[in-house]
DNA sequence: TCTGGGGTCCTAGGACCC
DNA sequence: TCTGGGGTCCTAGGACCC
């Protein structure tokens, strides 16, 4: 292995779970679940959920016998909570390492070049800072590469005895094949289902066997991506950690009802405010968007009812920001691709070809009066600053209605960090 | 009855240009 | 009979990640 590069993996344990459970220590030791939203799918589990061989994304329903019988705790999934905590396990990886790269909301890597230091006990006080000071465990993997990086937290995590680090450069040759033979190739970072298919099909099963082919061979079949991967096993990076996180490309805004939507006024309701999250976001990072996509989608999992994905993009000659504009168009792209008759169980919409807001005028406008213009910004700011202070208290009227489509959310635990009504009480 | 959401990147193919 | 080569841009779909 070479020394050139040295990075380190933080990884939260089963975060969601851990979340639950620092509000709740009562949960310590108990099996718990977490739900996705409109608590479809099982999206987060504690150890003991998946010892008790519970998988990742099975729908609710299917196992809702088996949580009852083993007294699993069930959450509904709570993003305000997660992503505050999650800034916080941030923040204190941030204090061990110039160079942090936020992945994911409960992943970091940093970058151990020229710590001055040793990485172990570097690593292992960062393990138990964080948990001391957010409450959150995390197991942490080291390696000359991202993709070894990666490998090495799997088996953080899966050996107590290591103590939550550990380092694969540390292994000898023959210890490290062994390590690989152990691994499936579909277990790497960065091959999927697809890529695994087409590598078993050449007799490629583990992630040793795929040490062991020819780079050409695995460059046809799985293209650039795959031969980085390939390098990076043998030490040689070809992944960056990306301390800045590259602009953004699009803003997706999308759920699955509450029920079945048939009525064009009550599909609106939702993507109205679907759109005004979608805006928030946008105004928050200071963008500007020039394509809009809108999209109703019926069930597929009804085998006997005809299966539609409605959708249409429209594009615009100058980038708009502001939700006065943004809504109503939202409201016609969905009255061009509704169709009466269907029912709705999901929609959203994108927001495409971002783009920096300062103003681009279009040549050929008709509306290229300024006062009006001006007016219009004021107007948006205001409405904008009013509903940060008073949450989010002034709509469009297309939002109100019968929120029927309301996601359900029957296990949902306080915001404890974020919200002054929810406070943990003691 | 009940099946998540939000991202990125790559590739192939079509349309178009000279 | 013989029917080029090189390039860009856009879009849709596939694959991957958490």
């Amino acid at each position: 292995m070479n020394n050139r590069t040295k990075f380190a993996l933080v990884d939260c344990n089963n975060f969601y779970a851990s979340c639950e459970r620092v509000f709740e220590p009562k949960l310590e030791g108990r099996p718990i679940v977490v739900l996705s939203n409109n608590d479809g799918c099982i999206i987060a589990r504690s150890n003991e959920a998946k010892a008790l061989g519970i998988k990742m994304g099975v729908p609710y329903f299917k196992l809702k016998n088996l949580i009852t019988q083993n007294g699993v705790v069930v959450k509904s999934s709570n993003y305000p909570l997660y992503g505050d905590m999650s800034s916080r396990v941030m923040k204190v990886i941030g204090e061990y390492s110039p160079v942090q790269e936020v992945y994911s909301i409960d992943e970091s890597f940093i970058d151990l070049m020229r710590l001055p230091l040793n990485l172990m006990d570097h690593m292992h006080s960062l393990r138990r800072r964080v948990k001391s000071w957010t409450g959150i465990p995390v197991c942490v993997g080291v390696g000359s590469t991202k993709v070894l990086a990666k490998l090495a937290n799997r088996i953080a995590k899966k050996y107590p005895r290591f103590d939550g680090v550990f380092d694969i450069d540390d292994l000898s040759y023959e210890r490290y094949c062994k390590l690989l033979k152990s691994v499936e190739v579909g277990d790497l970072w960065g091959i999927g289902r697809q890529s695994a298919k087409k590598l078993n099909r050449i007799g490629i099963h583990t992630s040793h066997d795929f040490y062991q082919s020819d780079v050409g061979v695995i460059e046809t079949l799985l293209g650039v991506n795959g031969k980085k991967i390939y390098k990076e096993l043998y030490g040689s990076s070809c992944i960056p950690i990306e301390a800045i996180p590259p602009a953004r490309q699009q803003i997706v805004s999308s759920r699955s009802f509450g029920c079945d939507l048939k009525d064009f006024d009550e599909l609106n309701q939702a993507l109205t405010n679907l759109t005004r999250k979608a805006v928030n976001k946008l105004n928050n990072h200071q963008l500007a968007t020039t394509t809009i996509t809108v999209f109703i989608y019926t069930n597929p999992h009804k085998k006997d009812k005809p299966c539609f994905h409605l959708s249409k993009t429209v594009g615009m000659t100058t980038a708009i920001q502001d939700q006065s504009q943004i809504i109503p168009l939202v409201a016609q792209i969905l009255r061009l691709i509704y169709k009466p008759g269907h029912s709705f169980y999901k929609g959203g919409l994108v927001l495409g070809n971002l783009t920096k807001n300062y103003q681009q005028q279009d040549l050929f406008s008709i509306t290229q009066n300024s006062q009006i213009q001006t007016m219009a910004r004021q107007k948006s700011n205001t409405i904008r600053s009013v509903n940060k202070r008073f949450n989010e208290s002034i709509k469009y009227a297309s939002e109100l209605g019968n929120n029927r489509w309301l996601p359900r959310a029957d296990f949902k635990s306080n915001r404890y960090t974020t919200s002054w009504t929810e406070l943990l009480v003691i």
